[in-house]
DNA sequence: TTGTAGGCGTTATCAC
DNA sequence: GTGATAACGCCTACAA
């Protein structure tokens, strides 16, 4: 049984004879307070184990932050980000949150956007790529003071306060997992950019636990540059790639996907007839990627909890600026998720909970 | 961008020159308004976008509101409901929510709680096998203004205000897919008591998946009590059924595990030596699961986020009588989440968020 | 070093 | 019908 005591500042005044600011002094640390008449209250509060009202402490403070989030996502997985953004205003805005969201269209936008931010708000939330100039400007701003966290991106050797987001090496040994459970032994195929650090830890993850075992061998991985609008140009590249791999390697069983392309890939596959054969695994559920997995030409997918991204890392910041709460941990590892047909209703269009 | 207003009763009052009283009679529907005086300040609110600061009107309430939860599960998953119970709990304590837990060891020691737990609270949510005692209760409660809403096992019959919990057909379709792509061709057999209303909603979407592919026959369901506290008699019974099972079937390739017997039918498949042949699908993480699969005996598990199901209704329940809030839905559905080894680390002690 | 007083935005009670 | 006025628990001057 949990049990809401309900014993106020001024209750313990009364109780211990003193007036309300003195136990106030004591219990946000003002000074100024005689050293047996601080310890006698900490005592108290200790023994009764008080924990200061949150709404009467809102009210009374009429605290107002303002954080900005910075991101540069294709559409689809940006719409579940913001889904996240929006519950948590819905939650907190009373309690005085303000929120700035900047979706920026390039690498180059954004760099100027977070200039820009840097300028007018409490704390910066950002998913960034790695870029020398922007681990600078972050590590300036937390001089500053302003606390910067970022999200689904990390920026390793910057200052930030945390990353929220998930670990890409596991997400590669997952999905290795998964195809080594599904796909038939022979050769299974990487399409990805090994360039970026992303896509190298999936990777890593993925040939970490498949290449002990016998009954597959890796071939790849295929650089093809990540890009969210996939042009038609691209999308042709992709598919003649993939064409050409399976013509070469005719006892090819799966492909693991690390970048957007999963729906050019799926699209090959199927166009050559193999899509029975030859298994597929990627990541996230951007444009197409449902009707891929409805039609069996994708096997499963790896989500990240996109809401979970928007939602978090504002709640962290805010109750740390707002309620002097501590941030727990550097890392918030959030959970990897294989969605299939039969569950993909819960993460596509989904209005239930969290 | 979103961005706190902030604008208040008073201010209202100030520009539409009324008092503040007038402006909260029209708002919470007091009556005693002029018609054209409560037109005129409808309209206003309407045209500012005006919310009640949930602050203020918590300190001013005061209200405290005792909701208990009732429930009946094995350990190890009571723990993970209680995790959900306690953030919640954190959060909304401040606002007036207390808490009682009730968890039970028998169905005939909950139906008494129950009984007891009604005269002195709130609300209830409980989590209860079928019972014509328990409906009929259920609906008295609910008749005396008692809100009741079900989680993990609704309560087909009452009057609950909602359920909150997984879909047990769509969790069977899940297992049936999930078996579809691992498993090799050949029998499957399902253990499980399909008396239960709960396992027979599996069985029936698993075998609606299943039936229509021409690689699998099912066999069973052989019907094993479920029994939260499996003994060494019952352990012993159910590994001797799966060895005469297997032994009948050469041809057993996957094994679909209904309720919570998992581990010894994991065991008798391994003692058999049949471990890399026979897949073996079942649900949750009880006691002994977690190695099962770490040992690669067990293939996956699904899990229905059991965090969210302490966590939730508790939100729900406490923000409808305290802020008025709607119940949106009658069923929450949660997530049906798939666990395999490498993604195991997310919900065994997990310590992350959600 | 300690105490007093007023206000945050809302609700509730009373008087006009 | 309407308008004062006093709470709720905490914070922040300012006074003693």
């Amino acid at each position: 049984m949990r049990e809401n005591k309900n014993i106020t500042v001024t209750e313990i005044a009364r109780r211990l004879d003193l007036s309300r600011s003195t136990i106030d002094r004591v219990i946000n640390e003002r000074g100024n307070v005689a050293a047996a008449t601080k310890e006698k209250v900490l005592k108290y509060i200790e023994k009764i184990n008080y924990t200061p009202n949150r709404a009467a402490r809102h009210l009374a403070k009429m605290t107002n932050y303002t954080i900005a989030i910075s991101y540069y996502f294709p559409r689809k997985f940006a719409e579940k980000i913001n889904q996240g953004i929006d519950e948590i205003y819905e939650e907190l805005n009373h309690y005085g949150l303000n929120i700035i969201i900047r979706a920026a269209q390039s690498r180059e936008e954004q760099l100027a956007q977070i200039k820009e931010l840097a300028e007018q708000v409490d704390a910066l939330i950002l998913s960034a790529w790695d870029k020398p100039e922007l681990i600078t400007l972050i590590n300036e701003l937390v001089e500053r003071g302003i606390p910067v966290a970022t999200f689904n991106r990390d920026l390793p050797g910057s200052n930030r306060l945390f990353y929220f987001g998930c670990d890409y090496y596991q997400s590669g040994r997952l999905a290795g997992e998964i195809i080594a459970k599904m796909a038939d032994p022979g050769k299974i195929a990487i399409i990805g950019d090994p360039e970026d650090r992303i896509a190298a830890q999936r990777i890593t993850g993925f040939k970490d636990v498949l290449q002990k075992l016998n009954d597959f061998k890796l071939i790849g991985p295929w650089e093809i540059t990540q890009n969210f609008n996939l042009t038609a140009s691209l999308n042709k590249e992709v598919v003649e790639k993939v064409e050409e791999i399976s013509l070469v390697n005719q006892d090819l069983t799966a492909v693991f996907v690390v970048n957007q392309t999963l729906k050019a890939v799926a699209e090959a596959i199927n166009k050559l007839g193999k899509a029975s054969q030859v298994k597929i695994i990627g990541y996230d559920l951007y444009q197409g990627t449902v009707k891929l997995i409805e039609a069996d030409l994708v096997q499963a997918v790896i989500c990240q909890q996109p809401f979970n991204q928007g939602y978090f890392p504002l709640k962290l910041l805010f109750e740390m600026l707002a309620d002097q709460k501590d941030i727990q941990t550097e890392e918030y590892i959030t959970k990897l998720e294989i969605v299939m047909k039969e569950n993909l209703c819960y993460y596509d269009n989904y209005r239930g909970l969290s």
